[in-house]
DNA sequence: ATTTTTTTAAGTAGTAATACCTATTCAAAT
DNA sequence: ATTTGAATAGGTATTACTACTTAAAAAAAT
């Protein structure tokens, strides 16, 4: 692959890692505009790699080339903030114009993966937006709060007070318009945030 | 077979059927104790003959004697409640000793099978059984917490005490295993119950 | 430089859920 | 006829969460 991507005219590679902890120790070292990333990866896996890229870089163009065509996957990427998503088995033209256009600033999917962009987009809609309105120590807590934690628990996890905690809470209830333990967890399910 | 069968101190062939039609009229005339089936079975197969068979009578021991080694065979052969399954590439004994297992009231799988019980049961355990695990009445209160009413609501809903809704919650938290209602959601979403 | 948003955290009170226990009634199975 | 399982419900104590309030430091946006 990185042959064939060196040999397009204005792309170099400027770096290469055998697995998530690796990529996410390169990225720190080297300035690059577009990671690919593979979702199956050792030690640390493709999403959650891309968490930790997010973490420290909101505006890092990231590109998963992946095997998976489940929605699933998909869904959880896309809800992680990728701007492409290729599979392998696309030809490699395709995945040189995701570049591209990703690099142009629009976002690009396989077409086997699109038909779920336009079947949830109805859904996703009005619902997305309130996953914006949170802000990020909102959804962190929700993430946790979803994985069945107490808030105790996750107040001792982010190292914050558990009133705190029940301020995040409250105010991501009162933002989703939400009055229970059990619409959050099907709101962060719906996310991709479990 | 037969003849391998009567040299073997105990045991006796009573009948024998040619295929799944006869012998459902077989066993509806003679006296006997263990049915050897094979899946492979005109007119009838040997899948159907064995619903057959235990429609009209729970405990007859069956024993399937078949050339699949496929994992669905097997499979809708441990579904239909069948006591033993041996191949017909397993040596003779093996089939003697699967005969005496059975008949104490054992079951006996060819070993090249068995390996789909175990991994089978990994899976299954979870998400089969636990579900069956829970009476109607837990079933009932599950769904409407994962729907997000408190126990209060739900006593309201099947008109009985909130003790009694916090009873049927912590019999079928203590079944499950959980500890919490995010937990009981995201099992009352993957059952479908919600 | 100023305003807004985010993150932090506390007070006080009330509601909800859990963890134990016991106990009765009823139906179904042995 | 007896046992078992299911559904019912109460006692008591503890823990967890929610609903309001206020407020200050830090970060981000204008």
């Amino acid at each position: 692959l990185r042959g064939l991507i060196e040999e397009v005219e204005g792309l170099k590679v400027v770096a290469e890692a055998g697995d998530g902890q690796e990529l996410i120790e390169t990225i720190e070292k080297v300035e690059c505009d577009l990671v690919i990333i593979d979702l199956s990866m050792p030690r640390m896996n493709g999403l959650d790699a891309i968490e930790k890229i997010r973490e420290r870089d909101a505006d890092l163009k990231i590109m998963v080339l992946s095997m998976h065509k489940e929605r699933d996957y998909f869904r959880k990427a896309l809800a992680k903030g990728v701007d492409g998503y290729i599979l392998k088995d696309d030809i490699f033209e395709k995945v040189i114009s995701a570049i591209k256009s990703i690099q142009e600033g629009r976002k690009s999917f396989s077409e086997k993966v699109t038909s779920f962009v336009v079947e949830d987009y109805s859904v996703l809609k009005e619902s997305e937006i309130s996953l914006q309105l949170l802000t990020k120590r909102e959804k962190e807590v929700l993430k946790w709060v979803a994985e069945g934690l107490t808030n105790k628990g996750i107040a001792a996890k982010l190292e914050i007070s558990v009133r705190t905690v029940e301020a995040h809470r409250a105010s991501l209830m009162d933002k989703l318009d939400l009055d229970n333990v059990q619409d959050l967890v099907k709101f962060a399910i719906s996310k991709g945030l479990v």
